[in-house]
DNA sequence: ACTAAATGTAAAGTATTTTTGATATAAATG
DNA sequence: CATTTATATCAAAAATACTTTACATTTAGT
């Protein structure tokens, strides 16, 4: 699983920590999640994707070990 | 969190035990899943959504509570 | 260079997801 | 009806997600 929060919160101009807010999870929740650390739940996908006004595949993308 | 996974399934005419095949989990996964007992991870959600060939967003929704 | 804001990281704890194995019920088919 | 196939459920363990607190590092602005 990759991501692209980091390039979507440049785009929407947020910080990790305003991100957090807007989907109600801690700082650190989104710092790991965003450095692949692990794989977020599909609730927290879908918040994202809500924040971001983008499809969650345009965020969320499978790899091959996946 | 709802999903329509069991209607989803029904288009595609597979059984739970089929589709859990597909994505690599148990059988029970699918069926906790199904029955909303729990909330799957992103990757999960996207490997259905693969196999059913709907965007996340057409499985799964967001509900009040989440 | 100094400062403040943003990000990275770590440890410890809680909560949730997922698996396994077993069993029960329901639905479909011969 | 009897048998097979599909679905539901339960309990316990393992794995993973998430929180909190706290501190270190990086980045950007002045």
């Amino acid at each position: 699983m990759k991501n692209n929060i980091r390039v979507q919160r440049a785009i929407k101009n947020i910080t990790q920590a305003e991100l957090a807010d807007l989907i109600q999870v801690s700082r650190q929740t989104i710092n790991t999640i965003e450095s692949g650390k692990y794989v977020p739940s599909t609730v927290l996908a879908l918040k994202m994707a809500r924040v971001f006004d983008k499809p969650v595949e345009e965020i969320f993308e499978l790899e091959d070990g996946d």
